[in-house]
DNA sequence: TACTTATGTCTTGTCAATGGACAAAAGTAC
DNA sequence: GTACTTTTGTCCATTGACAAGACATAAGTA
């Protein structure tokens, strides 16, 4: 039933911009016109597609636009981090249409967490009445591909294979999709600026330290799902750095947002969290700023080895150190340690903001409008 | 053409044991008999596919055996590695049905090794007559994705730009196909061993370090086709060890097989190569032994990255130095280094004899076979 | 007003594939 | 040897998707 040509083709090529009008259609499906108007109709009277303005004209009538129906329907999306979280209300393009986030602990476990969450799910759709046609949330913790819930994570107590998915499903009548925060991050940056990169990777550093791999457009696993999950590896000489993971001497205990803290509170600077030290490194305090390059160089060391590896086009630094200081003290060891055909066409970036719930997003639409979804509802339909 | 159900297709599911009869073609394609029974016929007119023997009978007739016609045609294969070459005339199965190898330096320049390797591909064309497919070369360097030639390779002087495809094509009257040693190691490892096996990395070891990764099923190159280039990540600690890339510290400075050699030289054992050095460690030297222990640890170090980040299924060790010393090394870095999350279910590995070779065969044979070339010359015929 | 380009809507023909019906082949069970 | 089962081959009418045109509008520019 999904054909290159099938409706929910044509729709994936209209959504990501591939083909914006029925011309463009025409040429790149190569279909004949009586059968594209009939697959556009479909679409049309299901509500997934709607005509937007006109093009230029270049000579004779312009050609309408085409765009995919956002406003039809929302997606409720959340980012559960360490101590906040963050909700949005989006349209199906992930505009955002409300908001919400405040500081939530992820360690008070998954009832607190969710059902807060959920109120503020509900305050955002009590202001906009459209259905919603799915629920996503990124997650601080280890989720097995394909499950909506978290296994055995280290920073996440009670949370252990707790299921997500029936506890929003069944508030919002929807389909709920789970997935680490630095996955979604990479997806989202991918989505976002770099829709053309063949491999992109985010790294996250806030309080643990993770990494998102998107190669060939989609999230990369590994086979257990633990690919990118380079906040444990074991650096050489940190015998004594304590990770919360029980080990000694990782990454995450040396360089990440919560050592960083550890340390400024030891040399009298008192800091709680990742964004404490994101906070005095923007002060430029010296003191932060000196742990926050040397951090850079920590994970520059083990950046360098997965830059030779996956030979990504984008590297993102995201995250509470995500800041130049870090960065430079990444890039420094980065273009030292790695050979220059890995780093030449190699783009090096600090991530924005919310990338994690446009992440979310963009998992949500994807799964529920993938062009194997759309047909199959528009022949049940 | 190429539908999901399309002969080219049909063919791949024979091909590659998925489906062997005609039932389980009739089932697995959802085709009606007289369809199948077309789309098979023209495979079996144009030569593709055969007859077999039966399967065990379920109570009635039993089904007969499909199966790939892998003698129609005939593949010239060769692995040229840095003092020493194989090449091999194999049926489309991969089975070898004559073989060559010797010594020969790589260095020599493109015409004398493509020359001698050439010679050889004729005589063992001359105790067989069947056809040439195509023509699969495995090169101690980097090639473009795409290309049949090396670019700028450390040490392949003369090699640069050098056009193999053209040589060898008009010699052979077939496609050549060209890829890099540690990309096609893996992907025979792969085919031959584990073909179930969703991500797989080879280490080759030898004069150089370079790995190989196959992801889904196919080579990953990366987007600029240097992806497992960790030869030459740069080692802390090592400030001394000059590589032949003209940097210092390099992994392969270190641990290859080359510096091993250089280092048991300066020990009082003149050592030349790769294969010296296994020489002396199969031999039990406990000179050798040490340093193939600390070899292997050191490449292990950048392994438990390369682990953490690709979470592979599979890691094969190959090349000169691939023995149970230098792999002890590699697993005791690897298991202390890493997060059990990435190293509960992965199989470490001694590579098997021959991996290039094979790859070199499965590149072409999939190039020449995959379902839309197929189909393509189905129609054309 | 003439021309150009984009689009919608018919009709008709083509072609691939289905779905049976019928037949034959090649085994097993007794 | 006979009855039954299962696999395979073949023929043919029907279906359904689509292409290819023809014709008609729509909506701009020169």
């Amino acid at each position: 039933m999904t054909t290159p040509t099938s409706a929910g083709e044509l729709l994936r090529l209209v959504r990501t911009g591939q083909a914006t009008t029925r011309k463009a259609l025409l040429t790149r499906s190569g279909l004949s016109r009586s059968t594209l108007t009939a697959r556009l109709d479909l679409l049309q009277t299901a509500g997934l597609l709607a005509e937007g303005g006109q093009e230029d004209s270049t000579g004779g009538r312009p050609a309408r636009q085409l765009r995919f129906d956002d406003r039809h329907a929302v997606v409720l999306a959340a980012s559960v981090d360490t101590m906040h979280a963050e909700v949005a209300l989006t349209d199906l393009s992930g505009r955002r249409l409300a908001h919400r986030e405040g500081p939530l602990r992820v360690a008070d476990g998954p009832e607190p967490v969710l059902g807060r969450i959920a109120e503020w799910f509900e305050a955002m759709l009590a202001e906009a009445d459209v259905p919603v046609c799915g629920v996503g949330i990124s997650v601080p913790g280890p989720v097995e591909p394909g499950q909506a819930r978290v296994t055995q994570p280290p920073i996440m107590p009670g949370w252990d294979h707790y299921p997500i998915d029936e506890y929003l499903g069944e508030r919002f009548g929807a389909p709920v999709l789970v997935d680490n925060d630095a996955n979604l991050m990479a997806l989202g940056e991918h989505r976002a600026r770099h829709p053309e990169s063949r491999a992109l990777v985010v790294v996250k550093v806030s309080t643990g330290i993770g990494a998102g791999l998107v190669i060939g457009g989609e999230v990369y696993r590994g086979v257990d799902g633990g690919a990118g999950d380079i906040g444990h590896i074991r650096l050489p000489g940190f015998p004594e750095a304590r990770c919360m993971c029980g080990s000694l001497g990782c990454l995450a205990a040396v360089a990440s947002g919560g050592a960083l803290a550890a340390r400024l509170t030891e040399q009298g600077l008192p800091t709680t969290s990742g964004s404490g030290v994101r906070d005095r490194i923007l002060a430029g305090e010296p003191a932060a700023v000196r742990l926050a390059e040397f951090a850079g160089r920590q994970v520059g060391e083990v950046l360098a080895t997965l830059v030779s590896v996956v030979n990504p086009g984008v590297l993102v630094i995201a995250g509470d150190l995500a800041e130049p200081h870090f960065v430079a003290g990444v890039r420094e060891v980065l273009y030292r340690r790695a050979l220059p055909r890995a780093t030449q066409s190699l783009k090096v970036e600090i991530g924005g903001t919310g990338l994690a719930v446009g992440g979310a997003v963009a998992m949500v639409v994807e799964s529920v409008f993938s062009p194997a979804e759309v047909d199959r509802r528009l022949t049940t339909a």
